[in-house]
DNA sequence: ATTTTTAATATGAAAATTCATATGAAAATT
DNA sequence: AATTTTCATATGAATTTTCATATTAAAAAT
């Protein structure tokens, strides 16, 4: 933060260059938070929190997810979906029913007022998304994108989702 | 424009490319979470929770932190930080000082305990750093991290940190 | 066909986070 | 040099998340 715009360790300067500046996981936590952040501001003004958005955002365009495809779109556990997938239905804006097939599955989908509340807002993602990448030209967005998604499909299997087999301290 | 690349559908078939298929700041948080998640699980072996990881790897080669530049480095909100960092004041893991100049200020740092337990992990996070880029070589590695560089340059600014400015719903 | 194991989701109690605001100190204004 | 404003951090109460486990159902093994 303290030293220019240079990225290269370029030999043996001063500059105490951290860890973290090195660090991809950091880099990437800071860019997504950063990038959500701005989008963020957008979301509230329609009154629901950034993690309504994204559980609505996963279902746009789907005819219903289950809980735990959900979690792994939207990230976030189990426990912490189930309720807040309850409190997204008592403010009518996804409807929960019971797969066919599968009977201890849920299927969250959208309703039509869920529907209509989000479809705005995909709108204006999409806008932001155009607006964050211009400086950087078709193809390096391009390319971005597919580093990361290839990051993604070479780690997703790895990273068990929920960290289950994980001990806590204490 | 050929999308061989083409990522896994939820399940349905048809493909119909959902939206967040081509939305950078989902896959920026995937990305983010499934490398995080990797190494989630050798700091949980150590028993500090991931906030805790971050925070302590924030002040590993520092000589100190004032809690706000925290906040902006491990991306965790002003008042969760100050717990946090009361947990670890306790945990003996970190020290609480106030800077001479201004004595509003709380320069946080890195017990000699601290910086034990932590230096272990730093490098065993650099070698998952490693092992993550392996397949990337180092020319697109470099380009990638640059890139996130280059989003948040220019995105830190507008994103104000807390969002304190943005009113939640009720 | 039972029994056992595994899977998907829900839920209560405990823990952590967030909002709102308080406190104390520096900066700016008068 | 008071006074007002802004800034950095702390803290209580309310909310949300997490862990641990319960519940119900499918799958596998006997």
């Amino acid at each position: 933060m303290t030293k220019d715009t240079k990225t290269q360790p370029s030999g043996h300067e001063e500059a105490p260059l951290r860890f973290l500046d090195q660090y991809l996981p950091y880099w990437l936590s800071q860019a997504s938070y950063w990038i959500s952040s701005e989008f963020h501001r957008e979301v509230a003004r329609t009154g629901l929190t950034f993690a309504e958005w994204r559980v609505l955002a996963c279902l746009y365009g789907s005819s219903g997810e289950t809980i735990s495809t959900l979690c792994r779109l939207a990230l976030i556990k189990q426990s912490t979906l189930s309720k807040l997938v309850k409190r997204l239905e008592v403010g009518n804006l996804t409807l929960r029913q019971s797969t066919e097939g599968d009977r201890r599955q849920t299927l969250v989908s959208l309703t039509t007022e869920g529907q209509v509340r989000i479809a705005g807002l995909v709108s204006k993602a999409q806008a932001h998304q155009r607006e964050i990448l211009r400086p950087f030209g078709e193809e390096n967005s391009r390319a971005l994108i597919n580093t990361l998604q290839e990051l993604v499909r070479e780690h997703e299997r790895s990273g068990l989702f929920d960290h289950d087999s994980v001990r806590p301290r204490r």
